[in-house]
DNA sequence: CTAGGTGCAAATAATTTGCAGAGGC
DNA sequence: GCCTCTGCAAATTATTTGCACCTAG
């Protein structure tokens, strides 16, 4: 039984290139050479592949140097192996994008890449029910791409684009969620009866409202900037909760409730939405994208802690009322 | 570059075993002496194992025989192939479940199964968004097992009991969602002011109740019939929409609907659930869970049909008592 | 000086192929 | 007799290793 694994552990947030030459081996020669140019290219190369492209700058490099440097890459974290099925192995950059999926076309042998938070929290599930300590996860749907069926070149998300294309997708998922939130409180200010908290749901409707436009601006000025980028394939698949939650909130509203139960819902929308964007923001790769992740975490974080003040207010005020109700259900943290 | 891909053809309905020879060569002879070796085994067997025990029964057979074969089986979808990493391919027979998809243990090279429709749907989902034709779809989740951490031995599903557990599971889902069913239609009856129409939500929750008590009783018998199986991880993860969907409806009820209202959300609620699980029910292999996805489809249907009714007859005679109104949307089919 | 890095060629491992012979129809 | 199946050994491909040599700290 051959070489069973190079060290699967992958996946590690990667400082930056040039610190990582010390761990394990001495500082390096040809292993710069190497990752240089392996770092250089785009896509997902085989060994043999790298071989072939060291060779070319770099005549007097072996092939099972080129092998050792690959698998000193992989145990670093600095590239990831998949596996297409092809009776070889490829490489490509980790520090990219980390757990993406691909898409492999068996015609011409491309493959595209996807994200998808929607798939990893349904396998985080899985292996919670398995009680199974997951290290990574592989997701490959393999078939014919567009390209190949219909013989037109449609536009491809490539290395140069990928970061665009990330940060156009987080934009979009933001603005949606930020349009459902408005919508929200919108609603909640058009049905609170009491003066003060009929304000609080205008300001954060206004924030939203503020928010939105500013999230829109930004998107705007992003396509701009990169015209090409609007007519991309969607490259991350993220229905967001928290888009479900506030139209889930709305529907709430709509059934009739008090001003306190207004403010609750409130709360229970922002606290799942932070948590959410939170919670996938911080499982991204440094990039724009991830940065509109938790801005927006923190956007949301924010809103929460008004909603929390202004519920406390309330529950006080109703306390000083009548004392013996102030029994009421109190949001947690 | 070698042997590329054996013909990725595979997930095919399968018929029986006996009536696929002739297909590609004739007969058989040590062709089928591997098949049957092969079948009779649990578990991914690699090329070398399965040569190892056809070696052990009969032993003129040559490695290029036992290879040959299983190019072979793959083509004709008896086989699947699949590669877990180690340097070399494992083959699994497809004709017990199409498209699942394995948890793999990093430390004790054991893995396991499970189906996720869920997973599947968002898949499909991804695919259509980039116009992508997938023919087949693979998902590993790697990091180690219960057993490998906590030293314990715990309850695996192995090829003897898929098949039950896959029972049980499905009952369980059906059975959540006949609850859900149940809930919503009490509830409508509760709320509707006419005589006639709250007749048709009662009925309809009678049925659901004697349905329910149907299943239970079936997933007793079965549970009963093999007492190690409610020990046995979750195999089918399948949030069911269905359930969803009918939490959805009864949340609207809540809202306030008049009659014609409640009786369209019931109407959705059993299009949604009949065609959800029709369209699950279909896609696995024959087995009892996949008829009991099916007799649960058609019960669905049973009820979709009754409501359909009652609202053609709702619309009728409101129509002889105002025809200015007549112009209500009609549910679609 | 010394541990690890490197090249080359040989070793290993998985899988395929060429070819002569065997077997069913 | 034809056509495909088979076995064996040789070929191919991907990847690793042994070993002598080289090089940076």
């Amino acid at each position: 039984m051959a070489k069973s694994a190079m060290s699967q552990s992958m996946d590690r947030p990667l400082p930056d290139i040039s610190s990582l030459r010390p761990p394990g081996g001495k500082r390096s020669s040809k292993r710069d050479r190497i990752l240089e140019i392996f770092l250089r290219q785009e896509g997902h190369l085989s060994a043999d592949d790298l071989c072939e492209l060291v060779r070319r700058e770099d005549a007097g490099i072996g092939r099972a140097t080129v092998y050792r440097t690959l698998q000193w890459m992989v145990g670093a974290g600095i590239a990831r192996k998949v596996d297409f099925g092809e009776g070889h192995s490829r490489f490509e950059p980790s520090f990219r994008h980390p757990r993406h999926f691909h898409l492999i076309c068996t015609k011409c042998h491309r493959s595209s890449e996807f994200l998808s938070s929607d798939v990893e929290a349904l396998m985080e599930e899985i292996a919670a029910a398995r009680n199974f300590a997951t290290t990574q996860a592989v997701v490959q749907i393999y078939g014919t791409c567009e390209d190949c069926r219909t013989g037109t070149k449609t536009d491809t998300i490539d290395g140069t684009t990928t970061e665009l294309v990330f940060a156009r997708d987080a934009l979009r998922i933001a603005i949606a969620t930020e349009r459902s939130g408005l919508e929200f409180y919108t609603r909640a200010a058009g049905l609170t009866k009491d003066a003060r908290g009929r304000t609080v749901f205008q300001r954060l409707a206004a924030e939203e409202r503020e928010h939105l436009g500013t999230l829109e601006k930004r998107y705007g000025e992003l396509v701009a900037k990169n015209p090409q980028l609007e007519a991309k394939p969607t490259f991350l698949f993220f229905k967001g909760a928290a888009s479900g939650l506030f139209a889930e909130g709305a529907a709430k509203l709509r059934e009739g409730v008090d001003d306190q139960q207004a403010l609750l819902i409130g709360i229970k929308c922002e606290r799942g939405s932070h948590k959410f964007f939170k919670r996938y923001g911080e499982r991204f790769e440094d990039s724009e994208g991830k940065r509109i992740f938790l801005e927006f975490a923190d956007e949301e974080r924010a809103h929460l802690d008004l909603l929390i003040r202004e519920y406390r207010g309330l529950v006080e005020r109703q306390d000083r009322r009548s004392p013996a109700h102030a029994a009421v259900a109190k949001p947690r943290r």
